[in-house]
DNA sequence: TTTTCCCGCCAGTCG
DNA sequence: CGACTGGCGGGAAAA
């Protein structure tokens, strides 16, 4: 046996990497390899250290790769793999490996089950007075792995600050201590970035492809390759949580770890929060037009997603579905983590700043280093302690920021307002703006703080949404919708009581509209690319008619490329940014604000209280005292209870494009008025529909509703079921209720969000996005709450004059679907909206 | 077939 | 140096 499998051994070996072979000096180590190889078998493994050796059972045994062989031949005993325990084998292999029984399917060897494994050795929620080292070579005696096997874990998540690095060989477990701060920090790099553009980008090009002969815009994307240049990889890093061993990190690149925060970060950037495989690999390659040419690095760095996502995938952050498209399904991945991480607003700012500095070598900050710059150069990053001392100063600042008085809501509104004198009332958002209102904290489970994060914290936070009832189909569970802020006007008269609040947060994205023309010409690409901002806030013209002061020359028209060249972005932002610090100022200082502390983390009552909104918040907590425990029920049953929001109709008239809005699905005593059983949408038995609407244009509108009441039923399934719903029972990703940490339950999520509003019900509930803002805006809503015509529909119908070609939409029979659209927006006037949708749907797959 | 992704060679670092 | 790390990609199991 051992003959053979030596020999098979060194056939691949010799097959192994020509390339390789070809170099001069890897010749003689050639050699030395086949020596390694044979040693391999034998029994030694790769790295022999102590631990191996004392280890218990040497994984490596000739058995074992006797085991993997029989295996093979005989699947079929497989399947006993499952156990998160850590067992790992038993002990050791000798015993097993014999019978054959110990077949280790692949499955069984998976990184994935190997990162379970791992993770259920440390609680969620270290104990800090505990020790919460963790040697490698324990571990991968204990799991009975190669250490190789337990870098990847480690690389992934010490992107995610979930353990760090002490030294050589050791690291210290943080668990999800850091999990919302991390998170906060990706997205809001990830929106630097522009990766929500980005992502955009690519899908529509790869759609214009497929029906444009041409095949080849390449262009488009200069802007891309301008910021691009500008795109190194980073490390973020958390303030709390640097690098305890400088030696450690100084080196490399450290890919996996950055492409796993890239990664991250492209969740968090993108609206449905769906990300396929061959876009993340575009975007994490670099430069993607080139791209398609370099079939292996694609090929590569696929494969190293599929590494970043089965660790993510234990640490329940993500979840494998399928997106169907015209062409078919391709793999993707949908985040099942938590939603409401702080946002952090002005943390942006903080970032943006440090990284300007870094980039002008003036400092560095703690928060994000550069590992290499764009093209290549590769920068080394040292920390210093001088830009710790400036985030927290910057910190410092926010916090006085955040103290300001502005009701919650507000402060995008008018912050926008007071850039653009011109246009007040609708309000443009930036991506970064749309982004933080959108993000809802729920009150309960948020985190605290964000360094910075009040801002966006606030506003988003309760206000701003505003419920919507809609009738149920069948069995009448109530959905409830939320509209975005945005979109109403900044003082909506939102309750607080929106309970529940925000389930998904919406945003619009990137590229709003575009118009076809500019999608042909390669114009358009870097207008929209360069200004992330200019996206949404060409959305928001759209919606609003007030558009014109925006591009006064184009008034009308949506078109992303007029405005923004870069350099005026830059302005632009800085002004907002000012603007915004300007108008937060008086704000009253939230204790937390700036730190990341873990501590300060998992204290979300007091960030609550933080929230600008006193009112609101008030009113939040009061209520979620009382929803607590009928929340906690109802996530049980995995219905979310949800208030009815009164809405004054008032407000929301014609601004009501909301750029966002979704359903939530309701408990039914909250329904009441508004339940009716319809049955005639479509459904299977789950209750809840996810509807997304695609980030790039924005396309559908969801207008839907402009008051609190509703359109009828009928026209609301009809609509919805048009749009794309599809009944999707999706599968929840179960959540602690508490808000509190658990620290006992390693693989339950500390869900900062309520139970309610816990993704878990993310199956169940109905996540609207506005497609196309555009069309819709004025007339559709009636200042009175009138339902509103649902622009949609007819967006979805019109696809002819366009170049582009539309797409349907798809139910996906259980799943979430996911449409996806890249529009253009035609010119205002004409309201034509082209949008070709693409998006189908996403299943969700495998568990 | 295609999608996943395990395995482990081997190179760069570090102690 | 030897031990750690970890990039990388062949190629095979799984779908």
């Amino acid at each position: 046996m051992f003959l053979l499998i030596f020999k098979s051994r060194l056939l691949s070996y010799c097959l192994y990497k020509p390339q390789a072979l070809t170099k001069t000096p890897r010749k003689a180590s050639t050699q030395g390899t086949v020596l390694t190889e044979i040693q391999y078998n034998m029994g030694p493994l790769m790295t022999p250290t102590k631990g191996r050796e004392t280890g218990t059972g040497e994984p490596w045994t000739p058995t074992s790769n006797l085991k993997m062989l029989m295996s093979a031949a005989s699947p079929e005993i497989r399947n006993r793999e499952k156990e998160l325990c850590m067992d790992s084998e038993g002990g050791d292999d000798h015993g097993l490996g014999e019978e054959g029984e110990k077949q280790i399917s692949r499955k069984e060897k998976s990184l994935g089950l190997l990162c379970h494994k791992f993770l259920a050795r440390y609680p969620d929620y270290p104990n800090p007075a505990l020790n919460n080292d963790i040697s490698l070579d324990d571990v991968a005696t204990e799991l009975n792995v190669e250490r190789r096997r337990i870098y990847d874990i480690m690389n992934v998540l010490e992107s995610l600050h979930m353990v760090s690095r002490l030294a050589k060989n050791r690291y210290t477990w943080h668990g999800r201590a850091n999990l919302p701060q991390t998170l906060a920090k990706l997205w809001q790099v990830g929106e630097e970035h522009r990766y929500g553009q980005q992502m955009q980008q690519i899908r529509q090009r790869s759609l214009e492809k497929e029906f444009d002969s041409d095949g080849e815009e390449k262009e488009n994307d200069e802007v891309e390759g301008g910021e691009q240049g500008q795109k190194e990889m980073f490390f973020v890093e958390l303030p709390g949580v640097e690098f305890k061993a400088a030696s450690v990190n100084s080196r490399k690149d450290k890919s996996l770890r950055v492409m796993s925060q890239k990664f991250v970060m492209l969740f968090l950037v993108s609206t449905p929060r769906v990300v396929s495989l061959d876009v993340a690999a575009r975007i994490l390659i670099g430069e993607d037009q080139v791209a398609d040419q370099d079939k292996s690095k694609f090929k590569t760095k696929v494969r190293r997603l599929y590494d970043i996502a089965n660790v993510l995938r234990s640490l329940k952050l993500i979840e494998k579905v399928h997106v169907t498209e015209e062409k078919g399904r391709k793999p993707a991945f949908e985040w099942t983590g938590p939603e409401d991480f702080p946002s952090v607003k002005e943390t942006t700012a903080t970032t943006a700043t440090a990284k300007r500095k870094l980039e002008s070598r003036t400092s560095v900050d703690n928060c994000a280093k550069n590992l290499f710059s764009s093209p290549g150069s590769k920068r080394s990053f040292t920390r210093h302690p001088s830009l710790i001392k400036l985030a927290k100063s910057i910190q410092e600042d926010r916090r006085k920021i955040n103290s300001a008085p502005t009701s919650p809501a507000l402060p995008a509104h008018q912050q926008k307002a007071a850039k653009k004198p011109g246009a007040p009332q609708p309000p443009v958002l930036t991506p970064t703006e749309a982004r933080a209102s959108t993000v809802h904290l729920t009150p309960r489970a948020q985190f605290t703080l964000q360094p910075t994060g009040a801002m966006s914290f606030h506003p988003a936070q309760c206000s701003p949404l505003i419920p919507m009832l809609l009738p149920q189909h069948q069995e009448g569970s109530p959905y409830a919708i939320y509209m975005h802020p945005s979109s109403l006007r900044p003082h909506p008269l939102t309750r607080p009581q929106p309970t529940s609040l925000a389930v998904r947060s919406m945003t619009f994205e990137d590229k709003t509209g575009r118009s076809p023309s500019d999608v042909t010409v390669q114009g358009h690409s870097s207008a929209t690319n360069k200004l992330p901002t200019s996206s949404p806030s060409a959305l928001k013209r759209v919606c609003s008619e007030r558009t014109s002061e925006e591009s006064p020359s184009k008034a009308k028209r949506i078109d992303p490329s007029t405005r923004d060249t870069s350099p005026k972005l830059c302005e632009i932002l800085q002004a907002r940014l000012k603007a915004r610090r300007g108008g937060l100022v008086s704000s009253r200082p939230s204790p937390r604000a700036l730190h990341l502390d873990p501590e300060f983390v998992n204290t979300p009552g007091s960030s609550v209280a933080v929230a600008a909104n006193q009112t609101l918040e008030q009113n939040l907590e009061t209520f979620l005292e009382k929803e607590e425990k009928v929340a906690t029920s109802d996530s049980e049953a995995g219905l979310t209870p949800v208030r009815a929001v009164p809405l004054n109709p008032q407000h929301l008239h014609t601004e009501t494009l909301i750029p966002t809005g979704y359903l939530i699905p309701i408990s039914q005593q909250s329904l009441f008025s508004y339940k009716d059983h319809n049955t005639e949408s479509s459904k299977a038995f789950t209750p809840t529909y996810n509807i997304y609407h695609t980030p790039t244009a924005g396309i559908h509108t969801f207008n839907i509703f402009s008051g609190h009441r509703f359109p009828s039923p009928a026209i609301l399934n009809f609509t919805l079921q048009n749009l794309g719903l599809i009944p999707g029972p999706g599968s929840v990703p179960t959540y602690s209720p508490g808000t509190g940490h658990t620290p006992e339950h390693p693989s339950s999520l500390p869900s900062p969000l309520p139970p309610h509003l816990g993704l878990h019900q993310r199956g169940g509930m109905v996540f609207v996005k506005p497609m196309s803002p555009v069309p819709v805006q004025h007339q559709m809503t009636g200042p009175g709450g009138q339902p509103l015509t649902l622009i949609s529909l007819q967006q979805m119908t019109t696809p002819k004059g366009t170049a582009l070609p539309q797409h349907s939409f798809f139910h996906t029979p259980l799943a979430t679907v996911v449409t996806t659209s890249h529009g253009h927006t035609a010119p205002a006037g004409t309201k034509t909206v082209y949008i070709p949708q693409r998006k189908l749907d996403v299943t969700a797959e495998d568990t």
